[in-house]
DNA sequence: AACCTGACTTCGG
DNA sequence: TCCGAAGCCAGGT
């Protein structure tokens, strides 16, 4: 079940990275970019999840933005990924954001 | 084969 | 502190 793909070296840290977030935890596309070896590529996250999603079975639902929301728009994706992370586990305050301070997962830096 | 655009973030004024 | 502009890069048109 090799899925080998031509890509950058950071695209395909992307994926293992994205693969990796725990369970019950999320991540963010500014963090997860630096990690992978390009702290301004947080674009190319979006792209990698949009590409990969399916393709690679990737926890796409524990990808939110840096403010701790979810950065699909309403219909468009919003409400499945709530409903999935609080399936996990995560809580949504009134703001519907999620308090990063507690469920943000650092991942660890590939050497 | 070019050009546009995006599930973002960071930087500079 | 707030807002516009740049950076990144590959998929879709």
């Amino acid at each position: 079940m090799e899925s080998i793909v031509m890509t950058t070296p950071f695209t395909q840290n992307l994926i293992a990275l994205i693969k990796s977030i725990p369970k019950g935890c999320v991540c963010t596309y500014g963090t997860l970019s630096k990690a992978a070896g390009n702290p301004k590529g947080a674009r190319q996250v979006a792209r990698v999840l949009h590409t990969f999603s399916e393709k690679e079975n990737l926890p796409w639902h524990r990808v939110v933005n840096r403010e701790g929301k979810i950065s699909l728009k309403p219909h468009e994706g919003y409400e499945i990924q709530q409903q999935l992370l609080e399936t996990e586990g995560i809580i949504f305050d009134e703001n519907n954001t999620i308090d990063l301070k507690r469920f943000l997962w650092t991942p660890t830096l590939l050497l």
